[in-house]
DNA sequence: ATGATATAGTTGGCATGCTAACTAAGTCGT
DNA sequence: ACGACTTAGTTAGCATGCCAACTATATCAT
């Protein structure tokens, strides 16, 4: 029953690759004044505003907790506001400003160049059979989590 | 120069699939009273004991800084000794402690246990395949890197 | 209607993670 | 030998990230 040295192989590379990424995209937002985290809401908001904090927090993979303080440190700095919903007393909308605005397509042509080069001499049809892969992973994953934590 | 919307999609399940497996990984260590970031530097001492502390930063891709407190807090839970280097007396060298090698055992139980499930109905070639464009994306990243700040 | 339940957002407390600035100790050039 | 540089580890300060507990509001059952 020993562990098959390939699935811990695909396991490093996974890891290692995913980091290096997070960190050379980190490299490059904070460099322009922004963070990974505010850089991937700024993005998300860039292709659908009027969101509620709730909805923004599971798109992103994040806790309610989590987006509460990234949002007051945005709010901070300029990029976004928090309106009330006019419909639910509870939800506040969010909206970019317009200099959240400009900071989202900067984050845009940093995430395009970034992926020019990352892939450039990599076989779009070997991607595809890759992210097919890699959802079937996630799936498992998710399967797992089911038995741990049955509804 | 629109940006190709696979190396999107592969970079969406590649952050996403890496993001599940750390939290189901987590979930199962903290159930046992660990942490992630602990257990993997307990899986890297299972292999290899008295590393310097900027061997196992190193190893696990962290900064020494951070390296610092996380054995702090492992040699509070003993799990871990820092011994002196009788050669060089600024180096620390990181040994487990029975309770450490104990629980390294449990770790590596768990992380059989996951891959095997995560990876029960993966081919292997496809995992080699695979393993082979996520260390050539790999390169890419780092030459990324090496482009903003040469040496 | 009204009481139980659920949901949106917040706050507190903790563990990572980073960079920058610091101390102690080793190394190297002259 | 001694001053410049490097290296190992630490500390301070900040930004994420989590969970648990809380408030305010909405919804649902009866």
């Amino acid at each position: 029953m020993k562990p098959d040295p390939i699935a811990s192989d695909f396991l490093e590379a996974l890891t290692k690759v995913s980091r290096k990424i997070r960190t050379a995209f980190n490299q490059q937002v904070t460099a322009h004044g922004l963070t990974y985290p505010r850089a991937r809401a700024l993005f998300r908001l860039a292709k659908k505003q009027n969101m509620t904090q709730s909805e923004l927090a599971c798109d992103l993979e994040l806790e309610q907790a989590t987006m509460v303080r990234l949002l007051d440190r945005m709010e901070e700095n300029g990029l976004i506001e928090r309106r009330p919903d006019t419909n639910d007393r509870r939800v506040k909308l969010i909206v970019l400003t317009p200099y959240g605005e400009e900071q989202a397509a900067m984050v845009r042509s940093i995430a395009d160049r970034i992926r020019e080069q990352i892939f450039q001499d990599i076989d779009p049809d070997e991607l595809h059979v890759a992210v097919a892969l890699l959802e079937r992973i996630s799936a498992n994953v998710t399967d797992l989590e089911d038995v741990d934590v049955p509804a």
